[in-house]
DNA sequence: GTCTATAGCTAGATAGAC
DNA sequence: GTCTATCTAGCTATAGAC
């Protein structure tokens, strides 16, 4: 077989870079074409299932690094709980470039990308909440108050990045970050 | 002159209505017709600018009933502080359908739509925000304090939205409403 | 596996009758 | 002021050469 030309962590960085600037409707596949570096034809040739199916195959790779980066590092008990959470944050910020982009379960939650991509989102936010809640388990909270924390833990995330953009100050998130963590270690 | 099929208020809620649930890229002319009982050519009649002038006009129309509904809410002096925070909460649930909407503001926070519409979006924020702060200061706060009580408000609302929708729980944007009374009444 | 070329369609927008 | 009919551009998706 003939090598590929963009390796698929590459892919999907492209992919997912547009997707989450544009949203589903607004990212057209010339669009997605040139920030992958690849044919329209080439990427149906990866994606046969199209736009539908290179969306999908980004939610999946976007949930292992979740799984990876988040769930991972926030239920390793080798590490201290603050250390972990501490991480865990500088990797969120990192995910979102400190502010500057957009969720990409936020950009994909309109009315034809819950259809499309429901559960998908779903299973993604559900393990951002269970692994904050084993974290609030682990610093000693009951596992209703740890749930409720990790709840709005993502609340607090969401929220921000959506108001710091739409007040263009984007320290705002950063701050917001800095609020979980003090609510965390205040427990 | 020949009498209009439409009047402005019902155009604007129709208009509203797709808007917020398909995004900008999303809505198509045919969709705001049909949502509006007017035809494609008749919305360029009474908006020669296109789309994009429909959108601002939709975000004109937010922005108004956001100064009555909740700005001149939370500063009537007439009323004693808990009971406009009680009454604007009550029409910010009704804004959102008790969460099932999608708040307009975020859904053209996208790409495009920042780049068209973000100096109305940056406004509308700024109202909600100034309206909480000043409820927060009628209510003993310091202004620096209040600001981000008011702040924090506006993430709690956005982000409850997001997440409630995402994780398919709608009873949590009416928990978060209940949560930010909780927050207010304790000051 | 990737590409050029193109099919088939729907998008946003306009012309002109009533 | 609203409508039917239509234009052009861009869209998603496919065919077939290399």
């Amino acid at each position: 077989m003939r090598p590929q030309k963009v390796e698929h962590k590459e892919l999907m960085e492209g992919l997912l870079l547009v997707l989450r600037a544009k949203g589903y409707d607004g990212a057209s596949l010339s669009d997605l074409a040139s920030a992958t570096g690849l044919k329209k034809a080439s990427l149906y040739h990866r994606f046969p299932g199209g736009k539908k199916q290179m969306t999908e195959a980004v939610l999946e790779y976007v949930a292992e690094w979740v799984e990876l980066n988040i769930f991972a590092v926030l239920i390793n008990k080798q590490e201290p709980a603050p250390v972990r959470l501490k991480v865990a944050l500088q990797n969120i910020d990192a995910l979102y470039h400190r502010g500057k982009s957009i969720c990409i379960f936020r950009a994909l939650s309109t009315h034809s990308g819950l259809e499309l991509f429901g559960e998908q989102i779903r299973g993604g936010m559900e393990k951002y909440i269970e692994a904050f809640t084993r974290l609030g388990v682990d610093l000693q909270m009951h596992k209703k108050e740890a749930h409720q924390a990790a709840l709005q833990t993502l609340i607090d995330i969401q929220g921000a990045l959506i108001v710091s953009k739409g007040l263009q100050q984007q320290e705002l998130f950063g701050q917001t970050l800095g609020g979980i963590a003090k609510r965390y270690s205040a427990a």
